[in-house]
Order: structure tokens, then sequence, then C-alpha cells
DNA sequence: GTAATAGTGTCTCTTAGACAATATTAG
DNA sequence: CTAATATTGTCTAAGAGACACTATTAC
């Protein structure tokens, strides 16, 4: 796929005539979180072309001329891991994508100037990603060998990428405070439990179990009762729950302070 | 100041070869908040020219080939209001301005595929601001004229500008809640009870002066006594202070429900 | 039985919300 | 004096944090 067209315009700076106006390339970025053995991890590709080549960067790519903002951002989603995401606000057992902020620094691309709007997308547990497009392998990384510890291969992720995985990872960290968002780490059925290792692995830190029983429970909308227990993670049989309709939380979930 | 230069590019979509790319303009749109007379108003300026000529609609340019997205913002600002903002986090009695959302509609713009990088300007109360560029005429129109009644002069703004003056609103009332972003809306020296006059016209609700007075004297780091006091609203002399350190408050304000 | 996780209950302390009372100015 | 705003204090109820205890499974 590749579509090749001529042509030639007339590049200028009025301020109110964009049929005069400087040249810009709009791309998105993904910033694709997941909760895997009690970590944060994110979604990293090789690239396999200059400049970075080799490096490690977030999935994304080139909007197209007839997408939105949030169209390109799933599109891209779907190409590099088969997720299919609805846009704004899913987050019943979905994959969820919001729009993050946009990083338009004249020379965060040495070849020209790329402004680029990135996305959070935060998903259950995945199979490794199957490499899509033209980045030569994918991975899973835990974020705090990329942010807290600086990156532990010693190689920054491309671009600014650092800074915009910085920039998702504390959006992600301070929305589950106020919103069922953490439901979004889960499948569509799970343990008080699980949602607490959610937490805990999103924030860094240990809950107590049973005030945090307490709380998830004690909170209206927040979680639904599927009827089903289970026992997958060993120990007595824990009630199954799948995300129940309310996206913000009055009072919010506390992170600690240490 | 106009700049014309003619080139010929290919346009294509080749993920990863940015020298080929479809054409974007880029721009930078302004949601400027103040509080006068106990309302919350946003600054809007009239278009001279098709589209939408004669409509209202938010400051706002093009993003230069040279200037990052934030420099750009505060260019716009300056140009239409004569305000200076230091990009981001300044709060203390200055001019806060922050990246808000990016709006990329592909027909957002009748004329041309724009993507608009929309910010968040809070200000002290302003003199009728001058207009600017070749915007007709501005004005400061109270925020629930253009939002909770629709359009009060039955018109709405143009492009999709009341949709990013609800964001912005939006993110002003939901970020004074848990931070001391509030005493942006001040002037540099100001009291406790003006301060809960400028949270009484953003959330559009009464607040008990004794409470407010107990929680944000209480809060280390929100607000510093500059030793003064003053008279200018009447009554007992009240005690001036300026903005604190602090940037996120812990516990937060807390915003009534109804 | 032991080990693991799930779930309930109890106590204390902080704090928001309601509201009484006093303080200090202008007029 | 009255009217207005500022400031301090008091009571109550909700909720967070600490933690004892019981329940139900796998082994």
């Amino acid at each position: 796929m590749f579509i090749v067209r001529e042509t030639t315009i007339i590049i200028a700076m009025s301020r109110y005539d964009p049929s005069a106006f400087p040249p810009f390339a709009v791309t998105v970025d993904l910033v694709v979180l997941t909760v895997r053995d009690h970590e944060l991890c994110a979604l990293l590709v090789r690239r396999g072309e200059p400049p970075f080549q080799g490096y490690w960067a977030l999935p994304g790519g080139f909007v197209r001329p007839d997408e939105g903002l949030a169209e390109a951002a799933s599109r891209e989603l779907a190409e590099e891991t088969g997720l299919r995401a609805s846009a704004p606000g899913q987050s019943a057992a979905g994959v969820h994508l919001e729009q993050l902020a946009t990083y338009g620094h004249p020379q965060r691309d040495p070849r020209m100037r790329v402004v680029s709007v990135a996305h959070l997308v935060l998903a259950p547990d995945l199979p490794t990603p199957r490499p899509g497009g033209d980045a030569s392998s994918a991975r899973w990384a835990p974020v705090h060998e990329l942010l807290d510890d600086g990156p532990a291969d010693g190689v920054p992720l491309a671009f600014d990428h650092g800074q915009i995985l910085g920039a998702g990872v504390e959006r992600a960290r301070s929305k589950i405070e106020y919103s069922s968002l953490a439901t979004a780490f889960c499948p569509p059925e799970f343990t008080v439990g699980e949602l607490r290792r959610v937490y805990e692995a999103v924030w860094g830190v240990v809950l107590d179990p049973r005030n945090f029983h307490r709380k998830v429970t004690g909170t209206p909308g927040f979680l639904l009762p599927s009827g089903g227990t289970t026992t997958r993670q060993g120990g007595r049989p824990a009630q199954l729950f799948t995300a129940g309709g309310a996206t913000v939380l009055n009072p919010p979930m506390l992170r600690p302070e240490a």
C-alpha cells in the first residue's frame, strides 16, 4: 500500500488563509499499558529504519488525510496489536483509549517538522504482541525499567518517547484514583483481589486487602457481581465482578503517599 | 510579514518516511478564562473573514514552522491580549498556560485539513481586551451564556470552538479542586474571601465562608501571608496573601454536588 | 493438618459540613 | 448604632487506616 501523488502548493504564513500554510506532518503515538506479573508494562516496537534505527519506540504512525485523530490511533493500535478499541470512555472489560497530549517541538524529529498526538491505551493482560507493520519486533517492557531507573539496557527510547511514556504513566496513575478505569486492565470478569493487584502494580505500592475490599465494594456502580466465583488465585473462592457503569469515583481511591 | 515559497512535495502514506507525508495545517486555539463580576468569562474574538464570518470564535492562529506549540500559544496570547504567559505551571499571580487537547476532525475546517492544539489560559481580571490581529473585535463572554443555556445570542461559536470551550471550562473546574490553580484568577495579593469568590464563580456554587477559610488556611503551602490587610471588599479588614509554592492540594478542595 | 486468599467487623483519627459567636471596619 | 465581611471555635457524621478474626479452598 503506497499511494503517491504529486502536487504543487504555496507555503505562506498569512494567519487566516489556510490555503497557504507551513507544512506539518501529523502522527499519533500510542502509550499502551497493561499489567503483567504484578508489573505495569508498556508496549514498545523496535525501529527498523533511521533515525533511531534499532531503538525501542512507542507504536504509532501518520494520520491519514481522511481520518480523525482517535480513528488514526485506533487503526494503529489494531495494526500493531490486533486490539480493537472503541474510542472515548469505554472501559468495561474492553480496551480504553483516550487522547493524552500533543508534542510538537520543532526539532523532535530530525528529519522534519512532525507534530505527534499521543494517545493512552489501557488493556488487559495480552499475549506477547505480534510484531506488525514495519517494526522488526515488539515487546512489553516494565515501565520502571524505562522511567524510574532510567533505561535498564542503557538505551533511551527514540525521539521524545521517554517523555511521552512518562506522561502516559502519570495519567494512568492519577486517573485510577478518581475513576473506575483500573477495570480496563482486568479481563471481563475479575475478582476484588485481582483489581487490587492492578492498583498495586500501577502505583507500585502494597494495599491492605481488607480496606480495599470494603472500599471498592462499597462504592456504588464500581463493581457488578456477575454471580460466579473463581479460585484461580488460590485460596478461598472469590466472587467475580464486572465493571459497573460508574465512571467517576466519589470519594476517590486514595493513593498512599510513601 | 508574508513569506511565500513554492515547492513540490511528494505526498505518500508510507508510515515511516516523513519526507513524504499528507499536508496538514497546525494551529493553536486559546481558551482564555477569567473571573469578572462573580462570573467565569471566556475571551472571544469576532471573525472578520469566511468561513464563519461575523461569528465569535476562540483566539488562535497558525503555528509557525520554527516555534513549539506552547510558544505559539504564548505568542498568540500576547498578540490578542498583551498578556505574557510563561509556559508550564506558572500560577503565582501570573497567567497560567497549559495544553488542553487537540482537535483534528477531518471536516472541522471547511477549507482544508486543520489540526488545532487547544490551550487553556487562566488570567486575573483584566481590562476589556484590545482587539488585535485581524479580529474585528473582542469581548469577555460569561461562559454560562455559551454553554449551559446554549448561545444566548442564538449564534454558536465558529468551528468546533464551542466544544473546545466546554473542555477548557471543565478542565478549569476540575483542576482547581486538587491544585492551587484558582490563585491564577487572582491579583498578586488577594484575600481569602476573594479566593472563595473565585471558586464560587468557577463552580457556580455558594461556599461556606468559615469552612472555606479553615480549609485554605490549613492547607500547607497554598497561601502565604503577605503581611498587609485590605478593606476593599468592605467589612472587617482581611489579611492579604500571595500564592504559596504548593501546586497539588492533598486533600483536595471538595466541589459541592448540587 | 498447613498455606493461601477471601471476606467481615471494630476501633481510632482525620476532616468535611453545619452553624454559633466574636472582631473590625464603613457609614 | 447597623450592615458588611473576616476569623475562630464547636459539634457531628463520614470515611480512611490499622488490624483481629472467620471462611473456604488446594495441598
